[in-house]
DNA sequence: ACGCTGACTCCAC
DNA sequence: GGTGGAGCCAGCG
């Protein structure tokens, strides 16, 4: 059986499979849990996810490639050294190259096919 | 129980 | 080409 009931747990699963040095947005994430319309929701599961979950927030980046969440990263510059430390390049809040770190998640399975 | 907000995105003017 | 508004869904006041 399917563990994802929750919307934000499909969220969930398809964030920590973001490989490491990469990057993804929430219209993707949205999309690979069939949501394209809810990227808002997307971002809001993170910010519930970002908590104490496992799930690479800060891998999260908005359609601009934009660090739109690390004002909720605890204020500082956290989700950017993160990136960084990961070989991200990210300057003023944006990260470089984005389109070349964009990875696109794979369609999240109903529970296995 | 009702309504608002929200780490976004797309469409229209 | 730039700016503004509407849409989506779920958690929270």
């Amino acid at each position: 059986m399917k563990n994802e009931d929750s919307f934000f747990d499909k969220v969930y699963q398809v964030v920590r499979q973001i490989p490491y040095g990469r990057v993804t947005t929430y219209g993707a994430i949205a999309k690979a849990i069939g949501a394209a319309r809810s990227a808002r929701m997307v971002g809001y599961a993170m910010n519930a996810s970002h908590n104490d979950k496992n799930v690479p927030a800060h891998r999260v980046v908005n359609r601009k490639g934009l660090l739109s969440g690390k004002h909720h990263f605890g204020g500082t510059n956290l989700m950017q050294q993160l990136l960084q430390s990961e070989g991200v390049v990210v300057i003023d809040n944006q990260v470089q190259d984005f389109e070349s770190l964009l990875w696109i998640p794979p369609v999240l399975n109903d529970f296995n096919t």
